[in-house]
DNA sequence: TTGAAATGTTACTGACCGGTAACTCTCTCG
DNA sequence: CGAGAGAGTTACCGGTCAGTAACATTTCAA
């Protein structure tokens, strides 16, 4: 691991300070291969640092994965956000905009999402990263529960339910059926005969 | 790990060979603690035997491994045709039997599918232990696609990927809300739903 | 220019990992 | 009884892991 440094990006790699490329590269090994899979070397090595510098930054590797955890969480709501506002106002055209857009993300991201890979991974009921996890998944249900009130759901917790089991089921299943023709393709189809069936009459 | 040894179940204990005890001790300490984290010394202090017992009886850890994924299959396939079995002939009742079981195997078996947890962990394209697991969910796609046929579905393969994603959905999301409310509840609901939406009319 | 903070370098610890060697014990079955 | 298979015992190998100590170097701002 680590082999051949080709990045030479011109100048902002080494512009960047050491703390932020470790952060970088352990978000994306982590995330490529696993965190229990993924040693603090290597990731120090990947950020052109050390493991000291890490550890200076770092408290240990699970501070740093809780860390990683908590960009994650930020990202997901800043992407969630991005994909409601151009549908303001219309709950309905922004629950089908959300489900059209998990399903073209599980195109791009071939391992899914990085925190449900890592809630299985990380089954100690204390570790650091466990309750971003946690609250990430429990945020998700709600506002899509809020949505489905919104649009005024026969069942609104049940059809959040659903869509928020379909869209777990999309990720995980990239692990497994990885590339082609998975199940995921079929998600904004399969939520417009959900959401039509809860709104009918 | 292996502390209190307070399994004085009689006579069967002793009397099961050391391979078997192994070989159960495996898969339940993969299936609660995760691959990586469960070491082959634990295995075997765990099984009552010795690590040399263990690689007399098996090449390697990994195909442990394979032998244990090998063995959830069936007794996977052996509970999913015991669940279909009292409605031969009734395919739509042997679809609602399937989600409902799901349902209740989401409630008793709190860490979900051993397979899918598995292949998170088991990233390396490589591993014998990923076949299993690609195909055992690539049989699940096609059998719910054949009752999904059977009942006449207008869209059989688009309703057989949304049961598809929902099982999954339901597994996976033990591991971040575990216990109490989850989501896999409204498994048996949310597929009545969806089959209804398919053969109306 | 100077001084402090950030980072690099090297070497190390103790623990655990998967896997093996060589030898002994015990039980079953012919 | 005797032999051979299955199983236990102990000690070991080389590798990797997370984490630390002590010291040298760079960077940058006052």
């Amino acid at each position: 691991m680590c082999a051949a440094k080709n990045n030479e990006t011109a100048v902002p790699e080494s512009r960047r300070s050491a703390r932020d490329r470790i952060f970088e590269a352990a978000k994306d090994l982590f995330y490529r291969h696993g965190i229990r899979a993924v040693g603090v070397e290597s990731i120090a090595c990947e950020a052109d640092a050390t493991k000291m510098t890490l550890y200076r930054n770092f408290n240990s590797k699970d501070e740093l994965v809780a860390a990683c955890m908590r960009d994650h969480d930020r990202d997901f709501w800043a992407w969630w956000d991005s994909v409601l506002a151009p549908h303001t106002g219309d709950p309905q055209a922004q629950l089908m905009a959300l489900m059209a857009a998990f399903s073209h993300q599980c195109e791009e991201q071939p391992r899914g999402c990085p925190m449900l890979n890592a809630v299985v991974e990380l089954q100690e009921e204390d570790h650091p990263g466990r309750a971003v996890i946690v609250q990430n998944k429990l945020r998700i249900r709600e506002r899509l529960s809020a949505l489905c009130r919104e649009i005024e759901a026969h069942d609104p917790d049940t059809l959040a339910d659903a869509l928020y089991l379909l869209i777990e089921g999309a990720y995980i299943s990239l692990l497994v059926l990885k590339g082609s023709d998975t199940p995921a393709e079929a998600l904004p189809r399969i939520a417009e005969t959900l959401i039509a069936a809860h709104i009918e009459q």
